[in-house]
DNA sequence: ATGTATGCAAACCATTTGCAATGAC
DNA sequence: GTCATTGCAAATGGTTTGCATACAT
């Protein structure tokens, strides 16, 4: 879909107008870690995302992928989140993609739920002392495919 | 307040019933700890419930302290939640009781949020393919105490 | 008396850091 | 050529685990 490519080509220009603003370089692991985030991925943790580049091609090392995450939340390219777990995910930001995140407490798999009347509830809502940044949404529960088999499992 | 007491009589028995199910034993440590938990905190870490009980008189290991919190976080009496940040942090639950957190990133305080339309409009929704069990909502940004400092540093 | 729970220390594991070698500018 | 960035390996820090001792039942 052009829609995608256009996607990522704004996310690829975000990307270098920060890293000069800040007087960073502009390496070739950076631009594969972005590149390949805005491909493939929604929703990724750090070794999802290292296992991805080393059948790219373009193996890196952990350092660096923690160094590039931090740039890319630093410049509201993705955003970081923690659930239940010890290990952080990672999203693709998009601010006009507002959703809830659906976490199956079973089999780990992360959904988005959007809708469009819980987001103006939301947004719309002005708190009082407090300066809203960032929204994170998390239903923890099952989904239907683990409630299913655990209905099963049960009946036996 | 009685209603505190009250809740914290109904909880002290609803974790007796639990380990009593599940062939546990009563010890001291184990009430100590909810008890505490029920009488002073709402939002707490690992490392704060471990200073209170020092200063209660009754300190307890690490290893005993993630034990209990696994029970507790079991039998539903309290929610384990993590944010941005490495160390878990946890909260009394009461279903009755819902609200968003907000967070706030420079000071990292935590403050309830209750709002009667946003539960209706949240708890009401019926979503497609999944079973809701909890909800995490968490605002991060800034408290006005927190802008306001910012808000004076960059003028200087 | 039995076997679970405790506390200690060691292990674990995601993430961070120090540092020498590399490479963007 | 300069200095930020990379990759490695070691360090960190919250959480978990193994095991001998203590204690609830």
């Amino acid at each position: 879909m052009d829609k995608d490519r256009d996607i990522k080509q704004a996310a690829k220009q975000k990307f270098t107008d920060y890293l000069t603003a800040n007087k960073c370089r502009k390496t070739p692991e950076r631009f594969a870690i972005l590149e390949l985030i805005y491909s493939d991925m929604r929703h990724f943790d750090i070794d999802t995302l290292s296992v991805a580049l080393q059948k790219s091609g373009l193996p890196v090392s952990r350092a660096t992928l923690y160094n590039t995450m931090r740039l890319l939340v630093d410049c509201k390219l993705i955003v970081k989140h923690r659930l239940d777990k010890n290990r952080a995910f990672y999203e693709r930001a998009s601010t006009n993609d507002f959703h809830l995140h659906l976490v199956c407490t079973n089999c780990l798999s992360i959904t988005d739920y959007k809708d469009t009347e819980l987001q103006r509830a939301i947004l719309n809502k002005k708190i009082k002392k407090f300066k809203p940044v960032h929204y994170a949404l998390n239903v923890s529960g099952l989904c239907s495919e683990c409630a299913r088999q655990l209905k099963k499992n049960k009946k036996k």
